[in-house]
DNA sequence: ATGAAAGCGCTAACAG
DNA sequence: CTGTTAGCGCTTTCAT
C-alpha cells in the first residue's frame, strides 16, 4: 500500500501529505491534532494521503514549535533497586495514559552525575520532572525550584522549598516497627542503617528511637551504619553479633541493610527468629518464599508512584494548587522472622551485661 | 550572577547570547558545539555571555535541524523483572558516557502496548531502538527492519532478519543446568516454564531435552506451564508435587516460575533439597541469602547490555559491518538447593511407579 | 472552514 | 576565522 513512499526513500513530510491531498499544510495538521475541524471530504483526501505515504507526524518539530514535549524526566538513584523500579514502572505506566513519554537517568547515587544528568534533562526541554535526589538537597543541580520545570521529588528531598514533595512516612513506620518488637519483648534492638545523611533514613532512626523512649528504653537504642553495599552492611552486623552483648533483635532500614542482615546472620552460624529477630525496613516478593518468611515494613510503593504523576500532572496542566507535601503510611507486615526472644537470648545478655 | 536573565524572565536563546557577545549565532554554536575554531577572544566573550545569561542550548532544536535526537528507545516486557531492570540499568549508563538519552517504555507483555509504544519512539525521532519484544516476532509493530530504525532486539526476537540480535544461549545453559541434576543422580526432574510461545523457553526446553536424551532418559522429560504470574506458577507445581510419582528434581525454567516453586514446595510442608531439589533459571541476589542458597543459572545480563549497546552504537556511526548474532554463555552456580536424590526419595518413585 | 506566512531555536552551507 | 542565509517540520496567527 504505501510502496509509494518505501521507494522515494524519503520520509513524508506534512507538506508532501498536504500536497498530495490539495490542501495546505495547516489542513492536513488540523486533521491529524483534530485542533480545528476539517469538513469532511478534506478530511477523507487528508486520511488517505497519509496512508497512501506512510506518513508520521514528527513529534519533534511539534514540539520545538509548540513549546512541549510532553516528555517528563525521571531521575533516580539506583534502578536495580526494586523499590525505584517498581516506581518507574508505574509511573511510566500512568504518564503513558496520559500520552506522556519518560526519559530515564539513574544518578547512581552520585551528586555529580544526578547534577549532569538534571542538566540533559533541562537542556531537552522536559515538561516535568521526578526526581528522587541523591541527596535531599537541590543545591547539586539547581539553585532553586525557580530553575527548574515543575518538578515533584520523590521518596528523598521531602519538603524542599518549592517543590511539590511526596514520601513514605518513615518516621513513622520505623516507629510502627520498632514498637512491634518492642511488643514482642525486645530490649535489645540494634538498628541497621545504610547512611545517616538522607533524611529518609534519619526518619526512620528517630522513629525506632521514639518508639523506644515511649517505652522508657531510650538508652537502649543504638544505630549501626553499614554503606551502601549489601558486603559493608553484613560486615558491620556480623561484628555486631560477635559482641558478647549482641542485640536479640534486628531491625534493617533499608533493603541492601536486609540482605547483609541475613547474610550475616547465616555467616556466624546463627539462626533467625532463633538467636536473633529480623525486621526489614522494605518489602520483597521473596521474603515470603524462602523461609522463616521475612517480617517486613512495607513501602506504598505503587501510591508513591500514583501521587507523584499526580501532582505533576496538575503541575503541567496548571491546575495545580498549593505545593502539596505527601506523607503516605507504609504497612507492616508481621511473619516469621520476628518472635518474642527466647528464654536462652535473655540469659546470654544477662551474662553480658553482669 | 545570572540575575539578569532571571528577572528578564524570558528563557534566553542562542541569538540573545550572539548580541550581547556581539558574534554571529553561528558562533556562539561554534563555542558551545566545540565544531569549529574560534578565536580565542571571541570566545572568551561568548562564554562570558553564556555565563551571564544563563543560557542553556535547546537540544530539541538543535536535533531538528541536525535530523538526530541522541535518544535511543528501549522498550522491554516488564520493568519489574529484575532482570530487565538490571538490564536497562546497565545501558542507560552505557549511553550517557556516550551522551546518548533513553526514553524508555513498558509492553507489559502485550503487543498492543508495544505496538503502540514503538510507534511514539518514531515519532519522536529515536535514533535507535533496543527491543525485547513481547513476542519473538516483529510483526506486531512493524512489517520488517526497514521500517525502523536502527534496532538491537535483545533476550528476545533472537536471529530475527534485519537486526542485530543477542541473547543468552538458553539452550546450552538449560542443558547444562538439567546435566547438573543428572550427574547429582536425578531422573525425574520436571521443567516449569511460563510461557511456551517464547523462543527463549522453547530453547530452554529443547535443552532440558536434549540433556535428557544424551542420558538416555527421553522418555522422561515432562515439562509443565505454570504462566507468567507467581501464584499461576505455585498452582501449576503444586499438583505436580501433589501426585504419587512426584519429581526429584524441578528445574524452573523462569524468574516467576522460581518464586512460585518455592512457594509450592513450602506450601505442601516440603524442604528443599530434601524432598526435592531445585534449580532455578535466573539469578539473584537473594538466593545467596536465605538458607537453602538457591542453585540458579545466571544470565550474563551486563554482558548482554553491553553488547546490545555497543552494536546499537556501531549502527548509529555507521560503523557497523554483518548484521550480528550474538549468543552470550550463561553461569551455572551450584549451591545448596540441588543435591542428590536421597533414598528417601528413590524408594518413594519406586513405589509409586510399581 | 481554509490558506499564506511567520516563526519555534538551532546549525549547515556558503560566502567572504 | 566569521557572518549571512536558509531551512529542519511543524503549528499558529491572521487574513480571507
Amino acid at each position: 500500500m504505501n510502496d509509494t513512499s518505501r521507494r522515494s526513500g524519503k520520509i513524508p513530510t506534512i507538506r508532501d501529505v498536504a500536497e498530495l491531498a490539495s490542501v495546505a499544510p495547516a489542513t492536513v495538521s488540523n486533521v491529524l491534532t483534530g485542533r480545528r475541524p476539517v469538513a469532511e471530504e478534506r478530511r477523507k483526501r487528508v486520511l488517505a494521503a497519509v496512508a497512501q505515504l506512510g506518513y508520521r507526524p514528527n513529534h519533534l518539530a511539534a514540539s520545538l514549535r509548540r513549546q512541549e514535549t510532553r516528555t517528563i524526566g525521571i531521575v533516580i538513584p539506583d534502578l536495580t533497586n526494586p523499590f525505584f523500579a517498581a516506581l518507574v514502572h508505574r509511573i511510566e505506566e500512568l504518564a503513558a495514559e496520559s500520552d506522556y513519554q519518560i526519559l530515564l537517568m539513574s544518578s547512581n547515587e552520585d551528586v555529580e552525575q544526578e547534577a549532569h544528568r538534571v542538566q540533559v534533562m533541562l537542556a531537552r526541554q522536559t515538561d516535568g520532572l521526578i526526581i528522587s535526589p541523591a541527596r535531599d538537597d537541590i543545591s547539586a543541580f539547581a539553585h532553586s525550584a525557580a530553575d527548574l520545570p515543575p518538578t515533584v521529588l520523590v521518596d528523598r528531598g521531602f519538603g524542599l522549598a518549592g517543590f511539590d514533595t511526596i514520601a513514605a512516612d518513615n518516621f513513622d513506620a520505623a516507629k510502627r516497627g520498632c514498637q512491634h518488637l518492642l511488643d514482642l519483648g525486645h530490649v535489645d534492638i540494634v538498628l541497621v542503617v545504610s547512611d545517616t545523611s538522607l533524611a529518609n533514613i534519619s526518619d526512620r532512626i528517630a522513629g525506632y528511637r521514639d518508639a523506644l523512649s515511649e517505652a522508657g528504653l531510650a538508652h537502649k537504642a543504638r544505630v549501626i551504619v553499614g554503606g551502601f553495599t549489601v558486603d559493608g552492611c553484613r560486615g558491620t552486623i556480623e561484628q555486631e553479633l560477635r559482641r558478647a552483648d549482641r542485640p536479640t533483635a534486628i531491625f534493617s532500614a533499608a533493603y541492601i541493610a536486609t540482605l547483609g542482615a541475613i547474610k550475616a546472620i547465616r555467616a556466624l552460624d546463627l539462626e533467625f527468629p532463633g538467636n536473633v529477630s529480623l525486621l526489614s525496613f522494605d518489602d520483597s516478593d521473596w521474603m515470603t518464599a524462602l523461609r522463616p518468611y521475612v517480617s517486613a515494613v512495607a513501602q506504598p510503593v505503587d501510591e508513591l508512584a500514583a501521587e507523584s504523576w499526580r501532582l505533576l500532572k496538575q503541575r503541567l496542566t496548571g491546575t495545580g494548587g498549593e505545593l502539596a507535601r505527601v506523607r503516605l503510611p507504609c504497612s507492616l507486615h508481621v511473619r516469621e522472622s520476628t518472635r518474642p526472644p527466647s528464654t536462652a537470648q535473655r540469659k546470654r545478655r544477662l551474662e553480658a551485661t553482669t
